[in-house]
Parts: structure tokens; sequence; C-alpha cells
DNA sequence: ACTATTTAGTTGAAGCTTTAACTATCTGGA
DNA sequence: TCCAGATAGTTAAAGCTTCAACTAAATAGT
């Protein structure tokens, strides 16, 4: 049984390195705008963004979940918090009693309107703005391989 | 003023999503493990690491809180719950009494060597195993250049 | 039809992180 | 020398996420 993979080399380390630090420090600076600009997580503004451009501004909890990269609790506690500040709406769907559907609210369409200018010059300022037009390709590329694995 | 960063374009919208489902993936997927192989968070995992390869497995706290990819507060907590389980101790720094140092202790060392085979094969399975030399190597460098910004 | 299993969602408790306030030490000028 | 401000670290409280237990509805197998 010698399922020992070896150790990162000097390459794949700094490779390594540099994701990990990606992947820990994006979300500290992109939670930091959104909380300052109209008082959400980046987790809330990709729930709200992807109901906006969902049929119906609608969507089920579960696929809403699976889309915003989140467990199902995670979002069921968020979509209270959400539904609490009047952002979005639940209700039972018609077609099958086990699901809830959520929907966007003016509200919450307002309050993605408040965060939207601010996200979209960060989300510029720390990447796009780094990287020249076949490296934006080339990290989608390599990007969408990596969460293909990690969505099993 | 007109400040108006353009929303992305559709290639920029496929690697803005893919690049964050990396980022909210990941650290789920190597919590996980680390969880179950050696009762850690990939955040303590990171800390315990740097402190092995460190001069004298020792370093200042705000060091190793930035070189972790966390806030000092953040690690403060962290450093108290290792040093409940005998994985770190802590002590003051002499040449500068404002500072403390933490130090891996040989049950530190121990559980990383429990967490560490598992780790790596995961690491490799969910990352090098998807990309090719070369793709390895620009990611290197793309993660690189954006971490370069995301540390100021 | 009947039951066992699977799927969808919610919830309370525990655990972790952030925020803000606080203490202590050091450094760079008047 | 003295002091104002900067730097290092800790901590309590609030907020968020995970975990596990739970309810309810749908589906598959007999």
């Amino acid at each position: 049984m010698n399922d020992e993979a070896p150790w990162l080399d000097d390459d794949e380390m700094t490779t390594w390195l540099g994701l990990i630090g990606v992947v820990m420090r994006l979300p500290v600076a992109l939670d930091e705008q959104l909380r300052r600009d109209a008082r959400m997580s980046h987790f809330e503004f990709g729930v709200l963004a992807h109901l906006e451009h969902a049929e119906d501004q609608t969507m089920r909890m579960s696929d809403l979940a699976f889309l915003s990269n989140g467990s199902l609790s995670r979002l069921s506690h968020v979509a209270k918090r959400l539904e609490d500040e009047g952002l979005i709406e639940r209700f039972a769907c018609p077609s099958d009693g086990r699901s809830t559907l959520a929907r966007l609210t003016d509200g919450g369409r307002r309050r993605l309107a408040e965060a939207a200018p601010g996200h979209v010059r960060l989300v510029r300022e720390l990447v796009f703005d780094q990287l020249d037009e076949g490296e934006t390709a080339e990290l989608g590329r390599i990007a969408g391989r990596l969460l293909e694995r990690l969505k099993q």
C-alpha cells in the first residue's frame, strides 16, 4: 500500500502558495467592499446576483446553493436574513412539495444596484487589470478545469 | 465623475465565475480532509506548516499571520487553541517587548505528519493532476500576480 | 397500495472569524 | 527627555458557518 504521493516540487509549491494566497485573500477583499457599500457579504451578493439573472428572478433553494458555491444549510441561514431584510421572498414550489423557491424583491434589486458599481470596479482592479487578454482566457480555462473537479 | 467601469464581458464573466468557484470550494475540500485526518482546519495546517519551515521552528505572530494569509486577531484565537492542544507554544520576544513568538512543539510536528500524506494526495488530485506542466507554471505566474496586488 | 429510501429544507448548538476596544511597548521628533 | 503616534497582540461580543438532528414530501421496489 504505497499511496505516498511525492511532496510538491519547487515549481508546484510556488504555484500552490500563490493559489492558496488568492483563495484566502480574495474573499476578504470582496467582503470589505460589499460590506461597506451595501451591507452584505460576498456570498449574499452572489445569491442576489444569481437570482437577478434567473428566469422570473426565482430559483429553487438547492439549485441556488449549488450555483452560489455554498451548502444548503448556509444558504438557508442567509436566506432567512435576506428575507428579514426584505431583499428576497420565499414560497413553496407548486410542482414539488419538498422544494422552496426564492425570488428577488424590488428591495433586493435596489440593494444589488448599490453594490454593483463598486464591486465591478474592485473586481477589475484586483483581477482583470493585472492580466492581459491571453492570461484572462488562460485563467478561465484553468479555473474551469479545477472547478469541474471540485464540483465532483 | 464617470468612474463607471464597464460590466464584465462574456469571457471575463466566465473567468470570474470560475475563479470565484475555486476560491469558494477549494477551502471546503481542504478543510474536509484535514478535519478528518488530523482534527484541524486548513488555516491551522498552514500555520503549523509555516512554523515547521521557519528558522528554529519559530516565528513572530504578525509575520506568521501575514504568511498564513489571515488577520492577526484570527491567528491569535487559533494560536490559543493550538497552544491548548500542545501543538505550539508562545513566549515573549527577547528583542521587542511588543512581540510574541510562536514555536512548533514535538506534538505539533507529529500532528502535521498525520495530516501531510492525505493533504498532498488531495492537493495533487484537485489541482496538479488536472493541469499539465505548462498550465501549472502559468497558474503560478497568474496567481503570483494577483496575490501581489491582494497583499497591497 | 405499502414501506424504505432518497431528496429538500430548516433549525439549534457549537465553533470559528471579525470587529472594536483595550493594554503594552516602541519610535521619531520637539 | 518627553510625548504623540505607530506597532504588536489579546480579548469580549457579535455575526456567520458548519454539523447534526429533524420534518416533510417524493420516489423506488415489492
